[in-house]
DNA sequence: ATCTATTAATAACC
DNA sequence: TGGTTATTAATAGAT
């Protein structure tokens, strides 16, 4: 009972606390549990791979776009074996989807692939690029200077603004006041119009991976 | 002290034992150690991404070759988009190759600059999907269809675009004839105009993940 | 697949 | 960033 000598059950922190799956409000917060999850996905992915003799790949884009990967034996090595595997079981596919044979389209499908890849890249570099150059809202990355263009290029550009436009002011005139919801970038509408191909391997989602490892 | 009612301190089992990360010798629990520690690393993965908008894509090859992968939005994507600055990184290497010196600059800038390099996938990308939906040659990504743009969208689209035509156009007028030699792509220019920067993908076992995420 | 007893990872603080 | 601590979460071993 004696008041001077105190028990100190004080706390130095509240230690771990539960916390809900959903994005982490606070940025700073935010950039530290990536930090510190990202190491520990990977420690993990090293881990299964010395237990087990297992070939793994962790890719990881930060909120930024900034990347980080980690891999055994290394990330491209598993990347190609995928990416193989993947080629390997669309051909197969397709070879017997229709009787007719040569399988030709692969490549011209990996490619297409790409590229709306690569759309989505831009749509984040545009971003992006309004986002460091001065622009205003509204002002897009077609008012970039284009000081060092060449003539011929400038021209057939020109044209095809001219058509676009052209487009666009009839698209604009023939549409009805009604605005339907969904995606609204260019980009999005684009590559939502082209539609998905499904190609599945085992996926997590997907939730079943019976049968043999 | 009945003997009957037994306060059993009888351990159900040994709990969680620490082990040595190597091989696990047993062959079935390995099988069994890499089921459940792949289950948790594609739940660490999918938590990632939740809690911290990240991009994620772990690729698994089980030691009999099976594949297992786990992604978001999802691993082709991923997959795609580390490929994308797999690529965009050994071109700009090349640039640099013979560049005199240390590249200096600042974070805000390099993320300009980078912005600006995606532009070059961009063209390539159009070039791709002109080819493959059923576009004309001389028609470009610009004249693709706008059906489902919002009208908001088109407005502000076409303003974009009446406004770099006048730039164009101010541009070619005051063009004088002669065609400098160079690179000729719209991108490439803006790209050498800017010079280069430095892009590393940060790997894990490189252990160094200085700066911003 | 399930069930603990443990170890390992990590949220909150510094 | 890097550390500390109190907790929660993951999981080794056994059923």
């Amino acid at each position: 009972m004696d008041g001077t000598t105190d028990q100190r059950p004080i706390k130095k922190s509240r230690g771990r606390q539960k916390i809900e799956i959903k994005k982490v409000e606070k940025e700073n917060s935010r950039y530290v549990t990536f930090s510190k999850r990202k190491n520990g996905i990977f420690k993990k992915a090293t881990e299964l791979s010395t237990l087990c003799g297992a070939d793994v790949a962790v890719i990881l884009f930060s909120e930024h776009g900034k990347v980080f990967s980690c891999g055994n034996p290394n990330v491209e090595k598993v990347l190609d074996r995928y990416l193989a595997e993947k080629e390997e079981k669309s051909c197969i596919l397709e070879i017997g989807s229709n009787g007719s044979g040569v399988t030709q389209t692969t490549l011209q499908e990996r490619d297409y692939k790409k590229s709306l890849s690569r759309l989505e890249e831009m749509k984040r570099a545009f971003t992006m690029i309004s986002k460091n150059s001065n622009m205003n809202k509204g002002e897009f990355w077609w008012d970039l200077p284009i000081d060092n263009m060449e003539k011929e290029e400038l021209e057939s550009y020109r044209e095809s603004l001219e058509e676009l436009k052209k487009n666009v002011m009839t698209r604009i005139e023939g549409m009805a006041a009604h605005n339907a919801a969904g995606e609204s970038s260019i980009i999005n509408q684009f590559i939502n119009h082209n539609g998905v191909w499904n190609n599945s391997i085992v996926t997590y989602d997907a939730g079943l991976n019976n049968g043999f490892l």
